[in-house]
Parts: C-alpha cells; structure tokens; sequence
RNA sequence: GUGGGUAUAGCGCAGUUGGUUAGCGCGCCAGAUUGUGGCUCUGGAGGCCAAGGGUUCGAAUCCCUUUAUCCACCCCA
C-alpha cells in the first residue's frame, strides 16, 4: 500500500515525461510568439474563489473538489482548473492597470475528485490561457488560431472546432425560461437526471447523451435563437473572422459547458469519436464575479495535456528521439578512474552527453551497457591508455576505431 | 455517484474439472580463455499468485470483503 500511489493519480518519468516535456515545451514556444506571458498561481487557493468563480451549481464544486481545513481553520482547495486563480491574480496584482490586453498562459496541475477511467484523472495537467480586457471577436480568434497551430504542429490530426454561443446575462434568462417551458411539456419522457436538472440548470439537459433526451432536444429552443442583438452580432463576427482565417468550425448548439462562468461564445475540440480535448470560451462576468468592482471582460480555455498525449498516441504521432548518448568512457581498472572520470567532465562541460561505468564491470559488460545505451562512440580508458596518453574511439555503428589523443577527443566527436 | 471487466516475476502472458518444489517470452546479471557491443549458446537472480477472511484433506484456481486498475454513464481536460 505504501509504494502505491493514490488513486487516480500517476507518476510521470521515462518516455512519457520526455513526451509531455515535448509537448509543453512546444505549447510554451508558440505562446510566445503570441506574446503570452506565463504565470504560475498556487495550487490552492481560498474555497470561495471556485465556488463563486466556477459556479456553485456545478458538478466540480459540488462534488469534485479537494477541499481541507489548514492548521488556521481556513478553507483550503486544492485549484480543480486554472482560469479562477489567474483571474484572482490579476486582480490581486492590479494587472487591469497594465495596458489592455492581459494576455497570461498557464501549464498546471488541476485536481478533480472523480471516478478515473480512459482519459479521467484526479490529477491532471492543463496548458491553457486567459486573454483578459477585450470584448472583441478577435480575441476568440487569437485563441482558436492559436490551438489550430498548436494541434497542427503537435502532428494531431483528427480534431475539429465546434462553436456555440449561449449568450450573456440577459438572453441567457429569456432562453431559461422558453426552454424550461418546453421541457416542461415533455417531462414525462425525459431521463431521470434530466428531470433534476430541469430544477437546476435546464442548459444542462441540452448536451444529455441519453436517445430519448436527445430527440426531445432536438427540437426544445436553442441558445442561438435567443441572443439579444449584441450577442447575436459577435457571435456572427467571430463566425465571419474564422471564414477569414480558413478555419474550420461547426456550429453545435449542444455545446453548454459544464463551468457556469461562460458567457457568449464557447468552443470545443473534438476527435471524431465526440471526445473533447480542449475547451474554452468567453466569460465575461467572472471578473466581475469575483470583484465586485471590476468588470472586465475575458475569453480563455484549457487544454488537457494528458489527453493530447492521449490522442497523440492514438494517432500514432513520432516524437523526435532523445538525444543519444555521444561517448561511452569506459573504464578498465582502479587506477584509470580518476584521469577517465575528467574526461567524462571535460566533455560534458563541452555539451557532450556522456556516460561511464559506476558498477566496476568487465570491459565486455560495460562494451553491452553502451550498446543499451545507444552509445555512438565508446572509448576504454585503461593503464596504457594513460601510458601513451592516447585511446582508440570505436564508432559502435560501423565498429571503425581511430585512435587519437585524449585531448583530441571532443574534436573528433564534434565531427 | 451508478454499472461492467480485470488482478500470477520489472514488462507481456500460460496455468487444463481445485492435487507435489507455479511456468513461458522479453528484460536483468554472469560466463563461452587473458582489454571491446549487437547474433548465438549456457547458467543465475527475481513471485506471500493484489490484501484479508472463508469452504476443503488440499486453493493461483471456488465463495465473501477490501484495495487497485481498466471501461461505460454522469461530468469534464
């Protein structure tokens, strides 16, 4: 039980760290030339900010949440996505100060108590970003590009945009109404669960899985026939602006979104089999949610780095290969060490990647451990060596050797 | 939270209707003459058969509980 780790949470080291360090890394460079700035906030933060930042209504706050008493009695939660603490950051810091637009990425850990399966963990990671002051269209076009790109040159293939706008404030309370309206006549035929969230949150029934909801929803309002003129505008702009940019989208009015704080447009990324990858939208009453005296308006999303993986896997993305070991120093007896040893660090400080035998082996065994290795060049450092201050360098390739000069060494494999 | 599958060596798997010291492949370690890898051969290490309880003369095998894991739903990344 002890050298086993909680549920739903994984270690990450060998190959699948190289490749989530791949993955970042590149989320990270095309961020940049966005000129996105990268914050890091803590990994918990005061209850309340999530339960009014996400929405007290939501499955996450509800039952999802990693909350705990710390030894000052104050209610603690460890961050479950990453727009309510950056959002907190910005006001903390008075970022609405600096000039318009605030345009912050994040890589973090999110933590979700959930039942895990294909995709699902209590931990996971998230690149997103959070593209604050602007209520302009573009600003949902900055990001959309931006995943387009990042998709694109992670080498995924099967992803597409699906947009929808589910208005603000306001359409959003004439749309309740016309749709709870309409569940209302056809209760009877609605699942069990849709019959309680018909109480809760009607949007909700919208995006049930379930045949006999899906054909009811098939015909209850939609979100897009309710926008008020302003709404309707943007969402009609954005649609203009992503034809401008070539970009490829579909309108799907099942999109609500589980996080309440979405206002407007809200987006996904799916793979064929309907299974997101990454999701975003505009919130422009969060700020607000959170300080009263701000209103600022905000589009953002997070992206699951366990699921581009995931998805990578699946469509059977190469990664580049790690770079291979350069030089192998062997070493042959005691009194050989210490001179073979500052080879090794003379090379390294040089930038070679080298390795060398710590566990006293034969000269055969350690010729094995650099193949395993995948050593290009192995050197045997031994008594003569050191007598004629000269070492044959074998290419484990072609098992050519060439004997050259100890010092001559970082030459030869420059070459 | 609801429903289903699985749990045997580091990894991937066998293990017959319950019956001796639980096997195979890969990997790991060592050797096949003295200071050179890949191929081959030989040998070796490594398992409380997930944990606990029960049935039985006898349990990896049957039953119960727990834990973990995978999958679907809910929801989400």
């Amino acid at each position: 039980m002890i050298t086993q780790a909680p549920r739903g949470v994984q270690d990450w080291y060998g190959e699948e760290m190289r490749k989530r360090a791949i993955v970042e890394k590149k989320a990270r460079e095309i961020a940049a030339t966005y000129h996105m700035t990268e914050i890091i906030t803590p990994m918990f933060e005061h209850t309340v900010l999530f339960q009014r930042g996400v929405g007290e209504t939501t499955d996450v706050v509800q039952k999802e949440m990693y909350t705990f008493e710390d030894k000052g009695g104050r209610s603690i939660t460890l961050k479950p996505e990453g727009t309510a603490g950056v959002m907190r950051a910005y006001l903390e810091h008075n970022m609405y100060a600096q000039p318009a637009p605030a345009k912050l990425y994040y890589v973090t850990q999110a933590f979700r108590y959930e039942k895990p399966q294909s995709g699902r963990l209590r931990q996971h990671h998230q690149f997103g970003v959070e593209f604050v002051g602007s209520s302009s269209p573009l600003a949902e076009v900055e990001l959309i590009t931006l995943i387009t790109e990042l998709i694109a040159k992670l080498g995924l293939s099967d992803a597409k945009l699906h947009i929808n706008s589910i208005g603000c404030k306001n359409c959003r309370k004439t749309y309740n109404d016309a749709l709870l309206a309409y569940l209302r006549e056809h209760e009877s035929e609605l699942c069990p669960t849709c019959r309680e969230r018909m109480q809760k949150n009607p949007l909700r029934v919208i995006d049930c899985k379930v045949d006999a909801c899906k054909k009811i929803v098939e015909h209850a309002p939609r979100t897009i026939d309710y926008l008020d003129d302003e709404c309707r505008t943007h969402f009609e702009e954005l649609k203009a602006l992503l034809d401008e940019m070539q970009i490829q989208y579909t309108v799907d009015t099942g999109i609500v979104r589980g996080l309440d704080y979405y206002t407007k447009t809200v987006f996904e990324f799916v793979d064929s089999n309907g299974f997101t990858l990454c999701g975003g939208g505009r919130y422009d009453g969060l700020i607000h949610e959170i300080d009263e005296k701000q209103d600022i308006p905000s589009v953002g999303f997070g992206m699951g780095i366990e699921r581009i993986l995931y998805f990578m896997d699946k469509e059977g993305v190469e990664f580049p290969p790690a770079d291979p070991v350069a030089l192998y120093v062997g070493i042959l007896g005691k009194e050989a060490r210490g001179r073979a040893y500052r080879l090794v660090d003379s090379l390294r400080r040089q930038g070679f990647i080298v390795e060398t035998d710590y566990m006293d082996r034969s000269v055969k065994a350690q010729m094995k451990y650099a193949n395993k290795l995948g050593a290009k060049k192995t050197v045997i450092i031994g008594s003569q060596e050191l007598e004629e201050n000269k070492a044959r360098i074998k290419d484990m390739e072609t098992g050519e050797q060439v004997e050259v000069g100890l010092d001559e060494i970082a030459e030869l494999l420059k070459q």
